[in-house]
DNA sequence: CTTAATCTTGACAAAATTTGTCGGGAATAA
DNA sequence: TTATTCCCGACAAATTTTGTCAAGATTAAG
């Protein structure tokens, strides 16, 4: 069973056709599915299947028909990476344990705190970067801070 | 395809019954697997094969026959988390193109530069802490520093 | 209004990985 | 000498990942 952090190709996969599908979704239409999976090297049934959690997730929104697809449902600068991935992949669980501490057979394993600041850690660096970050290649939190800082001094 | 952490229990165990390993290694005997893996509620064939791994990486040290077992090869201030993972889980591959960057069918996928910053971030935290930082429960960052700080200070 | 394009859904299947198990062997302290 | 413990490789079960597929619903375009 998966502790902390899961990030398959699936994750991969989401956030990769996200970030197409940002690039392609200036003009508010709709991208089908084919065509961001073609592009980005992604079976396309199984992309399909994914973009459906993504708009279960209230991330992505959908019209059917021709000329349909999917778009993103918000600005790119706040739809976060993690997201993405915690629409995709199965919840990450801090501890696998829930938190209870029964991660050894009944008590709290000696590594408990550890699992929980490490998952925090990744946490915090998904949740705080955006689609837009990664296309502009703001991936680094320095990166974001200098960006802000020129944004705000004008 | 695992990207780029892999976390699983088999990296939970190993950490674990390491951890559960120094607290029992003071008088420099050596520690049965069995009675690890009894404390920790660990199959005790599974940490066995685990351990191996463990011991070619050069952490841990074994002796054969009565009243043998395993103990560590360094004081475990100098033993990071990072090592007891990356001994038994797959080696935590950046971005699974190798670096080379063929992760979209040929050319460097989208999320490339996101994948390795994260993959940096992770392998950082997990490098930085020990063993001994986890027993005394060091595991943040900021409490590293004030301890390094305390003890500096004398 | 017809039709082709596209998403929707659920079920299923193949492949890979994880999580063990097992049996026999080798070393060594008691 | 013997019981204990690690050592090794192979194998097996369970789970997860990675898809595939078929039938259906919706809708824009012609």
């Amino acid at each position: 069973m998966r502790v902390l952090m899961n990030l398959t190709t699936k994750g991969k996969y989401a956030v990769t056709a996200s970030l197409d599908l940002a690039m392609h979704n200036t003009n508010s239409s709709y991208v089908a599915i084919s065509s961001i999976a073609e592009r980005q090297s992604i079976p396309a049934p199984y992309l399909e299947q994914l973009f459906r959690y993504l708009r279960k997730a209230g991330i992505l929104e959908s019209l059917r028909g021709p000329s349909g697809g999917y778009k993103l449902n918000r600005p790119s600068s706040e739809i976060m990476i993690g997201e993405i991935i915690a629409a995709v992949e199965k919840r990450m669980d801090a501890t696998q344990c829930g938190g209870v501490g029964d991660c050894k057979g009944g008590s709290k394993c000696l590594a408990h705190n550890l699992w929980m600041e490490l998952n925090s850690e990744v946490d915090y660096f998904l949740m705080n970067i955006s689609l837009e970050d990664v296309i502009k290649n703001r991936t680094s939190n320095k990166d974001r801070d200098i960006d802000k800082l020129l944004i705000a001094s004008g």
